[in-house]
DNA sequence: TATGAATGAGATTTCATTCAT
DNA sequence: CATGAATGAAATCTCATTCAT
């Protein structure tokens, strides 16, 4: 039961490749399982269905991905944001965890972000933008009480969350090598930042 | 004579409903024609195919909508950089017509920049993103010729030209009303001006 | 009414040229309506439907063919076969009227003859070699009469009527001019007529 | 495990029928599923499409064509021509292999001789006929060095191929029965060796 | 464990043909 | 005389899925 068979690891392996070149949709089971020298019916031995084999591809670093954003929202969240003084470099250690997370599984993270279409995790970006969302409402509302005549922007909250997700969706579209990935993405987390402290906040009218 | 629209016309209406719920790919020509009160043979006599049928739905608005951008760039383009100073609400006017332009055709807009996957216009924003990439460059270069010390980030103006286009894609999918979208959009996009101007250089070693 | 119509010409001009390319069956109606500079519906005008368009495109041909063929047959019959010596250059005017006929439609007869699969002149030369079968059996049994211990081989018979008519086919297939045409037809039928007095009959058992 | 073989004879079995009544082109892979039980799927299962289907039917009898024929002319390639006496009944024994190979898949051979149409073995018989030619125009070079004042005529050599294929193709289509198609073939190959003898050269001029 | 066989529903596309205008 | 519109039937093919063995 535990030992992972050698066949379910080939059919993995094979429909990694598929899901990434061709997308869930236009992904074909019959192609995967002859890649693995196998039968299409093996794949139902070892997976529900063809949902159940993209979840497989995707499950152990979509775990990890989820609990290095949680740990990292916690950590933030815990912050006593009177004492917060934003500089650049302030995300360098989450930048870290996050393209370690997203690059040692690179080909999982992409097929999860954005080939996942017509798949039950189609938009799961969305899905990380709405976690975000709702760790930043806290955070911006701290921010707001602390300013007076001001109040959230409740737009621009889920605008600043949407942007830094894709901020690590773009880098993995476009770059990569992991390690430029990390100089990437520096500049990126910091102007966002940046714009979080002044664009978050509106007038309270 | 001239009612030979009405057919045509409907037949539009139902493939732009069913390619906006279920996307390039999974639409059925069946349902489409079906819904129209025809049969798929008549789809045939509008259209050459499936892409065109496409095609023909978004054709308009596309035009209209690479116009707006065009003509936006071109004029951002004549501008004397060395008396820019940046200031939010610079883009208003811009802002105005883009929105205008995706909101007038609202359905078109989503199907194009959201819906197209399997279609020869998928990932159509990365094409917009290309576009404004260009024009952005130079005009980066400008701006690190009058900075010494600078030069410019690549992988920054890439990343501003995705995220001014996502913007607006971002706008569209999430929030459908026109007024409240051009509320929205500009400290969106004052944030992105001040980003650039902070972020787009690198210092020169 | 007798006034051939132009617009008629030109849809069988342009019918000729695709169904030499295609063939009955692939040929396309559209297609050549549209070749035409016109819409299918003017093809039903002129004519019944696919096979009525086919017929006349070859109707005239067709009759010079038989009227050829036909003449030079009664000619041959009425012959009196005791005072027959066979000669090379025999059928030297009769391959001239049936070349001439041939060349001077040639893309019709193509189409007639090679072209046919599927309309109902499917296997035009098989009756054309029925015609002479019917007239050389008789030609055949008077021959016999004369030879004493000898019979008609009917399958003889029809083989040689089957040359006849294959040598024709096969020249128009391989020779587009005229003129070499003619001179390849001679020493094939030649080597016919000399096969046909050696081997149309056989022991009279 | 063996027995897997049931449906996929009765799909050819079917196919043949098919094939042979329609032609490739006008067959139809759903009546021929149907006729077998089975569901059009069944057939992209066994075969690759409706090509495979038509391969598969003729593929063994096509082989056997093949070896007989290129077994035939490599042998008639060694003879030593100048020892070379024609006589009625030199072909007796390739013809009785070439009928034998010919009836005892005459279905087969019908369809790929006469209805294979629209497939990629339409116009076999001319690829057979190629085969011949090259083979029979250097033996008719040998003939010609021999005979002073002669060339070859090219047509001619062609025109004797192309008859020989054809009276095969003749045979298997007007005669079903094995042992008459044998008597009828002789007299036939005799007309053309002779034929072959007198009128393959031309005077060189 | 895995295969091989088969289903069944669906997809897009093509075409001759019809007919009101 | 000809069009433009539309039909309807058929075509080939693809695929995820099932299931007996």
């Amino acid at each position: 039961m535990s030992e992972n068979n050698e066949n379910r690891e080939k059919l993995l392996e094979c429909a990694k490749k598929e899901f990434l070149e061709k997308g869930f949709m236009k992904a074909s089971l019959r192609k995967i399982a002859a890649d693995a020298g196998l039968t299409t019916g093996a794949v139902y031995f070892f997976f529900k269905d063809k949902s159940g084999l993209f979840g497989a591809v995707i499950d152990e670093p979509l775990k990890q991905l989820m609990d290095t954003l949680e740990h990292h929202l916690n950590e933030e969240n815990g912050e006593d944001f009177s004492a917060y003084e934003p500089r650049d470099g302030d995300h360098d250690k989450m930048a870290e965890q996050m393209i370690e997370v997203l690059y040692s599984h690179y080909d999982e993270m992409m097929i999860l972000l954005n080939k996942a279409q017509g798949s039950e995790y189609e938009g799961y970006p969305d899905r990380l933008i709405g976690l975000l969302d709702s760790y930043y409402y806290v955070f911006a509302q701290k921010y707001a009480d602390s300013v007076p005549g001001k109040r959230v922007n409740g737009y621009m909250v889920h605008w600043f969350s949407h942007v830094q997700i894709n901020a690590f969706v773009h880098l993995l579209t476009h770059e990569r090598d992991k390690d430029k990935a990390l100089k990437n993405i520096k500049p990126v987390l910091d102007s966002i930042v940046r714009g979080w402290l002044g664009y978050v906040l509106e007038d309270d009218s």
